[in-house]
DNA sequence: GCGCCCATGTAACTAGTTACATGATTCA
DNA sequence: TGAATCATGTAACTAGTTACATGGGCGC
């Protein structure tokens, strides 16, 4: 167990909800989780041949007549505990790095009026996603397929990050704005 | 010019302050913006080298007796340039991983106290890094060095972005824990 | 006829981390 | 006496992105 690829975590957290091809679980993820965690084909597709190798997941491959093949991916009772195992694991942070705070700490030089192009920018992302986290709300708490979930009141705490996150980069855009005008 | 090699905008960001060795720069960025942007040895000294080979920065051997020699880089009219232009263009995100709401999503089968245990983990490393940043705050509003600098506005700026986030944070883990106390 | 969707994958690359090596000096 | 600081660097690795290749089906 290597805690350390934690590409294959995700994938194991995806499988444990259902058994899936390398495509759905990209489609999924884009979905559900992609506004925390990212994953692209060309991790994926390779991960989780590494992942039927150590027996956490088992492969079967699907036909349809004019259709590609259809590699699903179930995950093992292995595969089950080292996820749980991982779930349970202390978070591991990364050092972070935010681009929009390194150019602003070495900006004074630039023009302001480009500065608070940048901040309204920002400020537009946010009001954008916590509209989006409000749609996405509405619709697992109304869904018949999601709205009795098990997870459902887990995944509403993952959208009530963001929406908490996302107020606080509005607040901070507009104190940062009004910062700027004082400086044309 | 590729802007997508941010060490080396960092670095040049860093030597636009003044001149500097690579050891010198590690250890003023992880006193400055550590906090949002992260270097470590191992990618400062070779993109000091490129950097020199571009021209963007030119190097001064230095001898003490007693210490090793010290290498102090300068950034040149080309590296202030491309330092310039690389601040004044919209900011590039990167796909997003917290780890945190990753383990949240896929956790309905995780005992309750683990996950409150986690959260409980993450407020107080929040509480703690706003401590930090009022800390900060107070020292380059009052140290002679930096109080007068033109850019401490904008470094205040990034601090305020520390402490909208941080809050923000607490508040959601606050939400959170309540949510979680209801399904034990 | 064009472009998107389905579906799987590889190659080549860039970014970033960890561990290691050296060796004198200073401080507890 | 042992740990930390000064100072530079490389090697080996893991993580992650971009671009490419294939080829039928389907809607506009």
């Amino acid at each position: 167990m290597s805690l350390t690829n934690k590409t294959k975590y995700a994938l194991l957290g995806v499988l444990s909800l259902s058994p899936m091809s390398g495509y759905d679980i990209k489609k999924f993820s884009d979905i559900s989780i992609s506004h925390f965690w990212n994953e692209n084909y060309a991790r994926i597709y390779p991960v989780l041949k590494e992942m039927e190798k150590e027996g956490l997941v088992t492969k079967i491959t699907t036909r349809t007549a004019g259709r590609p093949d259809r590699n699903i991916y179930s995950i093992t009772g292995k595969g089950l505990e080292e996820l749980n195992e991982w779930l349970r694991q202390p978070i591991q942070y990364r050092p972070p790095r935010e681009e929009l705070l390194l150019k602003l700490f070495f900006s004074p030089n630039v023009p302001v009026e480009n500065l608070m192009e940048k901040i309204r920018a920002e400020k537009e992302k946010y009001q954008k996603l916590i509209k989006e986290f409000k749609r996405i709300e509405i619709m697992i708490t109304t869904d018949k397929k999601t709205k009795s979930q098990k997870g459902l009141p887990l995944w509403l705490t993952t959208l009530n990050f963001g929406k908490c996150h996302g107020e606080a980069v509005i607040k901070w855009c507009n104190q940062t704005l009004k910062t700027l005008e004082t400086m044309k």
